[in-house]
DNA sequence: TTCTTTAGGACAATATGTTGTCGTATATTA
DNA sequence: TAATATACGACAACATATTGTCCTAAAGAA
C-alpha cells in the first residue's frame, strides 16, 4: 500500500510537471496569437481583458481602479500603466467617483465601445472558434472547471504566501 | 435545427470567453505564486522552465539556443536575455558547439544542477502538491489533454498568422 | 563553387508583469 | 474626535515577452 501510494504520487508529480509546463507554454501562446488577432485594432490581450471587463452590462457606470485590479488579478501598478495607455488611445476615460472621492472610475468611451463591439469582438469570436474547433460544449465546460479549480488553489496559495511574508 | 445550432454556438462562445479569461488569470497567477515559491533560490518561473528543460537526461550535453527557444516556445531575443541573467547567476554556461560552429550550446553548471535538484525541486514539488491537492491522476491527465489540444491549435494559428503576414 | 538558408549577436521600441516605497487624501471605526 | 484602514498617484528597479532590423558566419544545396 505504501509503495502503491508512492507510485501514485510519482505519477501525479510527473503529470503535474507536464501540466505546468504546458500551462506556461499556453500562456505565452495566448498572448502571442491573441495579440496578433487584434493588433489591427491597436489592442493586446491584456487590453482586450480590460475592455471585456468594462463592456459588461453590470459595469455600465464604470469600475474603480482597485476593483478592476482585483477582477483581473493584476497589480495596481501594472494596471495603472495599462489604463494610461488605453486612455491615451481613447478607449477609456478615468474620472472622479462621486461617492468616494479617493476612488476614480474607469469607463469605456464611445470610441472604445465601438472598437470593441464592431471591430474587436468579431475577430475575437473568430479566434475562439479557430482554437476551439475540436472542442465540444462538454469539453469546454470540463476545461473551464479544471482551470477554475487551479485558479482557486492558486488564489489560496497567494494568500498563504502573503501571510507567510507578513509574519517575517 | 438552425436555431439549435446557433444556440450551441452562442453557448460555446460564452464558454470560450470565460475559458480564455480564466486562462489569462491562471497565467498571471502561475508566474506570481510560482516565482514566489522559488524566489529564495533567486529563480523565476521562466528560469525554472529553462532549468527543467536542461535537467532532462537526454540533454546532458546541452541544447542550442534555437532548440531551447523552440522547446519553450519563446522568442530568441527573449531567451537571450533570460540566458544571460542565468549565466550571470552561475546556473548555466553558454559554450561553442563542436559540430556546428554557428551554434552555441547551453549547459547547466554543477552549481545550477545543485540549486535545481537540492533546493528548487523540493519546493516545486511542494508547490505542485499544494495546487493539485484536490486533483486525481485522472483529473490531471484530462486537464493536460485539454491544454495540449489548446496548445496544438494555438501552434496552428501561430503558423497561419505568420503565413498571412508573409503574404503581405 | 556560388546561392540560399540557418544560427545567433546586437540593438531598439514597446507592452506587460512583479515588488517595494513614499505620500496624500479620504473613509471608516473605535 | 482620534486612530486606522483604504484608494490611489508617483516613482523605481527588475524580469519577461513581443516585434523589427541589421549584421556576420557557417552550413547545406544547386
Amino acid at each position: 500500500m505504501a509503495l502503491e501510494g508512492r507510485n501514485v504520487d510519482t505519477a501525479k508529480l510527473e503529470l503535474a510537471n507536464r501540466l505546468f509546463f504546458r500551462l506556461y507554454q499556453c500562456a505565452n501562446m495566448l498572448h502571442k496569437t491573441g495579440t496578433r488577432a487584434v493588433e489591427t485594432e491597436g489592442l493586446t490581450t491584456q487590453q482586450w481583458a480590460v475592455l471585456g471587463a468594462l463592456s459588461r452590462e453590470r459595469v455600465q457606470h464604470g469600475m474603480s481602479v482597485g476593483e478592476l485590479a482585483r477582477y483581473l488579478m493584476v497589480s495596481r501598478q501594472n494596471l495603472a500603466g495599462l489604463l494610461s495607455r488605453m486612455e491615451r488611445d481613447g478607449h477609456l476615460t478615468i474620472g472622479p467617483n462621486g461617492r468616494d472621492r479617493r476612488s476614480r472610475v474607469v469607463t469605456m468611451t464611445a470610441t472604445g465601445r465601438r472598437v470593441w463591439q464592431q471591430r474587436a469582438l468579431p475577430k475575437i469570436r473568430a479566434y475562439y472558434e479557430n482554437i476551439l474547433t475540436d472542442f465540444s460544449v462538454n469539453d469546454l465546460s470540463h476545461t473551464l472547471h479544471y482551470l477554475l479549480k487551479i485558479l482557486d488553489n492558486m488564489g489560496r496559495i497567494d494568500a498563504e504566501q502573503l501571510q507567510a511574508a507578513a509574519r517575517t
